[in-house]
DNA sequence: GGTCAACCTGG
DNA sequence: CAGGTTGAC
């Protein structure tokens, strides 16, 4: 039976990209509930789906490794379909960067484990975690404007916005109203059992894609998704699904990606179960707009607490005016990438992460405003000089071994 | 425009 | 109560 791959075992073919631990943490990414379908399947290896196929990633200190399993015959023609409809695979030759990989061809003729094509995966890679963007550039940005953003990015590096399917996000994130992320993880999951299509099996487990959205538009989805104890948003999720494919289309998500911020949440919210925060969440998560700032509870008290934001301080409710303030005062705060450096701060103030902050850590800078300016100031043009290249910076990365507990 | 309660379920 | 949305004052 298949396994899910570990690059200790051996075994397995694995193909890797330059990246450094400070322009992405995979443990920090993959956990901070931007996405709610990657599991840590070994130490420091994260199995999901992504593109329609299930993949398996792990990182040294320079390099993001991959590996890709092949999907179960008989579903690949269907598979192919629907990522067309989808149409995930487009815009991938944004990446005029080849990087260079490591490919470990296996002859080994075992049926599930061997990957075959190779093609277009490390684009589907940079694609998807937005590789191409220079996330060390912005954090220093985002520091020179806000000292307590600089603070905390010490500690929590790496953290960047996944470029997810529309469907899946925007669905997700229906299910995160008035409600936690260990639960959400659980519906997300019953949601795929339950609607998507099988992929493949690793270790017993079935790893299935994310529902069609004719599959979720289905008139029997809401009494099934209630059964699964989805409670009220088994009814926008089926609704939403019908109303997106009955006015508009199939392809109209991912048509988001090219309509203005503000029309595109505008549209969003016209869905139902969709209000500011999850049609936020949309843009920002899957819709290119990366000066989307979603404001959820935390997020308020985040504004008031470390910003003495005034927006709402009055306010009993998170109202929609004190929602736009707040993300009007964060994008004049940190510019068009606002969104971004918001999941951020969301990050390193989730329960789960806290441990990170008591670690001694690297936080240099920041406490050592003596050091010599001169220093400082050659790093700058350093960096500045190779644009791309990172400086490599040992990160104390121990996991947080905890419960399933969010905030 | 702001406030409030209801909505499902389980940690 | 929990990473919200809705409908009614």
């Amino acid at each position: 039976m298949a396994k899910h791959a570990m690059r200790s075992v051996g075994g397995t073919a694995w193909a890797s990209l330059a990246c450094t631990r400070s322009q992405l943490r995979l443990d920090l990414n993959l956990g901070c509930g931007q996405n709610f379908r990657w599991k840590e399947t070994g130490d420091g290896h994260w199995t999901g789906v992504m593109g329609g196929r299930v993949w398996t990633l792990t990182q040294t200190d320079d390099r993001l490794w991959y590996h890709v399993y092949n999907n179960k015959d008989g579903h690949k023609e269907e598979d192919n379909r629907k990522r067309k409809a989808c149409g995930s695979a487009q815009q991938l030759n944004k990446s005029e960067k080849r990087r260079k990989v490591n490919m470990k061809e296996e002859e080994n003729d075992e049926p599930v484990t061997v990957t075959v094509k190779k093609e277009g995966e490390e684009e589907m890679l940079v694609d998807y975690f937005q590789l191409n963007v220079n996330l060390e550039e912005l954090y220093r940005e985002w520091g020179l404007a806000d000292p307590h953003f600089k603070h905390i990015s010490n500690i929590f590096t790496g953290i960047r916005m996944l470029r997810q399917n529309p469907t899946e996000c925007l669905f997700s994130f229906i299910c995160t109203s008035n409600n936690h992320i260990s639960r959400i993880q659980g519906m997300v999951d019953n949601l795929c059992r339950s609607l998507g299509m099988p992929l493949c099996e690793l270790d017993g487990t079935t790893y299935y894609d994310f529902p069609s959205l004719s599959a979720l538009a289905d008139d029997k989805v809401e009494a099934l998704l209630r059964d699964l104890g989805f409670g009220y948003r088994a009814r926008f999720l089926q609704q939403s699904a019908k109303h997106i494919l009955e006015k508009h289309g199939p392809d109209w998500l991912q048509g988001l990606r090219s309509t203005p911020y503000l029309q595109a949440r505008d549209a969003l919210r016209s869905l139902p179960g969709v209000g500011l925060k999850v049609a936020d969440c949309a843009c920002l998560m899957s819709l290119d707009k990366a000066d989307a700032v979603p404001v959820d509870t935390h997020v308020w008290q985040i504004a008031k607490r470390d910003y003495k934001c005034a927006a709402g301080s009055a306010q009993k409710t998170l109202t929609d005016k004190v929602y736009r303030d707040i993300g009007d005062f964060f994008r004049q705060l940190w510019g068009p990438y606002a969104g971004w450096a918001q999941s951020v701060l969301f990050c390193a103030d989730l329960k789960k992460f806290q441990k990170l902050k008591e670690m001694p850590s690297v936080k240099l800078e920041d406490d050592k405003k003596a050091s010599p300016p001169i220093k400082k100031a050659k790093l700058k043009m350093k960096n500045k000089k190779l644009n791309k290249i990172e400086k490599p910076r040992s990160v104390c990365h121990k996991k947080a071994k905890l419960a399933p507990q969010d905030k």
